[in-house]
DNA sequence: TGAATGAATACTGTATACAGTATTTTTTTG
DNA sequence: CAAAAAAATACTGTATACAGTATTCATTCA
């Protein structure tokens, strides 16, 4: 017998692959709030029964990407309060998390993902590229994430940073912004490579302070909007 | 047309009510480790067909309180890392929830249920109750999270504890354990009187400290055991 | 013309049938 | 008797049919 041969791949199950399909769909927006997602609506275009695709949305939903408007499920519009309740809670894992592993990435090879996705970002705003810039920052935080050592607190930080995510489209769309964002990460990965958590800590509280207020501006759920 | 007149109940969908059967079987520990949650069984058990069984278990899943054993589903057996993790998490959410709430519970009003719930607890431990014991302790956590003011914070709190509660019957079982645990919950109580956020935290660390140890001694996952 | 009523439609909840796969048991063969 | 092969079984994934309910549209009556 052979030592270590690792399962075959089977075939994802087709909840699942509606499930991802539908949450990148959610990250990029391009399913809009208010929509009704409707199963067989959703079926037909996919391919596939009302099950999978039941399924999927009940998930997405229990996530709180979705929420169930009586009968189907739609995008949440996002109020200021929710804004306010979701960033209290990144600032609060996400703070945490990467004081977590500020420990260990004083060594280079341990920091390799995370000195590339910031390379991948700084040449996404050289060439003033909003989707490519986008696609680096997923990658930072990917990067990062993947040297905690907890996966339920890496599970708590992928969901209400996607939460995010869905309008990250429109605030990175501006190019000043990726100019405050690209100086965040910097920052965050200057600390870690000092292996210096609080600095780690603070950079990242710094960081999620200016996405928010982005987003806010962004969205015109501030003051000046309502004036 | 009559002002303030709410919609009438309908009846909860199989789905929900298999879902939190399910559940509260699962915190009271009623089903242990191991043995697998097969759809077919449940359905006949329940008397309803195996769709919202399905859907069930996968949200149970979808929380963490059930892992997907290849085939069927099964309560996870918590290893020791499982345990860190979980109170890493605890740690950190519920410090931040119980100082968020500490501001407004100087009013007794605000405190009543709170108090209810410590004095439920009280009688219980004078009467060596210990089911009446756990569950005031479920109403005292129910109580003070009524009162953060975020609910998605209140979610991952519940989560979590409930994680937790499905064992919490070895360790309650245990007079000794019970006066350790209402000194904590009186406690935090008192630091939330006071409205001081800090000691309220500081409280609450303490508290699910013995917690997390007086379960990992019961379950035998700690050093002595091995030795 | 406006409101009320009834029919039609659209959608989800639930049950069940069918297919595919892993596991176990039985049978067969050395 | 042991091992391998084959069959039976048990289970989940998916599709689909059916039922119940909410919503929308058309029709009728004042």
């Amino acid at each position: 017998m052979v030592p270590s041969l690792k399962p075959v791949e089977r075939p994802l199950a087709l909840g699942e692959q509606v499930y991802h399909k539908l949450r990148s769909h959610l990250r990029n927006g391009m399913i809009v709030a208010g929509q009704p997602l409707q199963e067989v609506q959703l079926a037909e275009q996919l391919g596939v029964s009302r099950t999978p695709v039941r399924e999927a949305l009940r998930r997405l939903s229990s996530e709180g990407l979705l929420v169930s408007d009586g009968r189907s499920f739609v995008v949440p519009a996002l109020t200021l309060d929710d804004v306010n309740d979701i960033y209290e809670i990144r600032f609060l894992v996400e703070t945490a998390a990467i004081r977590r592993i500020a420990a260990f990435t004083q060594s280079p090879a341990m920091r390799r993902s995370i000195d590339d996705a910031l390379a991948a970002a700084v040449r996404a705003h050289e060439a003033n590229d909003a989707d490519a810039f986008r696609e680096a920052n997923i990658s930072f935080r990917a990067a990062w994430l993947a040297l905690v050592p907890n996966p339920r607190l890496v599970r708590i930080v992928e969901q209400y940073a996607d939460h995010m995510q869905r309008i990250r489209t429109l605030t990175l769309g501006d190019a000043q912004i990726r100019t405050i964002v690209l100086r965040g990460l910097g920052r965050i990965a200057a600390a870690l490579a000092a292996g210096d958590g609080d600095a780690a800590a603070a950079a990242m509280h710094e960081h999620l302070s200016e996405a928010k207020h982005a987003f806010i501006v962004a969205v015109g759920l501030d003051d000046s909007a309502a004036g």
